[in-house]
DNA sequence: CGATCAATTGAAGACTTCTTCAATTGTTCA
DNA sequence: TGAACAATTGAAGAAGTCTTCAATTGATCG
């Protein structure tokens, strides 16, 4: 409450910006996973792999539980997993739009972004 | 087509993980603004809205157009207007749903976060 | 033209975040 | 117990991001 909203969002959005911290959500929408299917899928460092993990642990978006000598990692509810779903589908959307605009940019004098009403080129 | 995809996914929540950003976005859902507008709505420093737009406008998440002596912004595509709103509503969501979940944890006996299983406490 | 306003740019220093290394904790099992 | 494995932590240096200041560009108007 006293963290005006946006910054909070501005936050949370930080806190996903990391290759590693995505594709563990990702797997993670899968279902719980162990720290050492979680290091053969993503091919990271150990230790390297245990900081991300660190970052989504605070952030309080994954929980942890040791079963003997292992940990296993969840998404720590279902809102999450809903987040990372919409996120994959509203990024790809986006991307693949992003991708067919730059053919098009191409087409024409290949300039950079202006508004559709002006027709400015770059010098 | 290079880059793999959940590194774009990183590089635009990044790009997202900023205050102001945020606040430009969801200012420019509502349609397009002058500088002017967006720098009395934000109240930060001329030259440090430059820089968040600059960055914004590399993204190509949104468009700029000089009208005679004063600069218009707005999102780029319809895709970006959609993405804003689904990340507003799963935000708040997801923001209202940690709040509750503090709750719950503060009625029992204030632990971080573990695997629902386990009931671990903190020392 | 010269003054002024709107907006942007470049660069420097403070501040965060990433990666990596070595050290540490907890667990298993011989 | 102690050797070995799983995972985490702490700390140091590299790399990136933010804010701010001064300088710059483009447009308007007297």
């Amino acid at each position: 409450m006293a963290v005006p909203l946006y910054q909070a969002k501005a936050e949370f959005f930080r806190m996903l910006g990391h290759p590693v911290r995505i594709r563990v959500l990702e797997l993670l929408g899968e279902g719980p996973k162990q720290v050492r299917e979680l290091l053969a899928a993503t091919g990271v460092e150990a230790s390297s792999l245990s900081q991300q993990l660190a970052v989504l642990r605070r952030a309080g978006i994954v929980a942890s539980a040791r079963e003997g000598s292992t940990v296993t990692y969840a998404l720590a509810g279902p809102d999450v997993a809903d987040l990372m779903l919409a996120a994959r589908r509203i990024l790809t959307e986006m991307l693949t739009g992003q991708a067919e605009l730059l053919d098009e940019l191409r087409e024409s004098t290949g300039g950079t972004n202006e508004l559709p009403e002006s027709s400015a080129a770059r010098s």
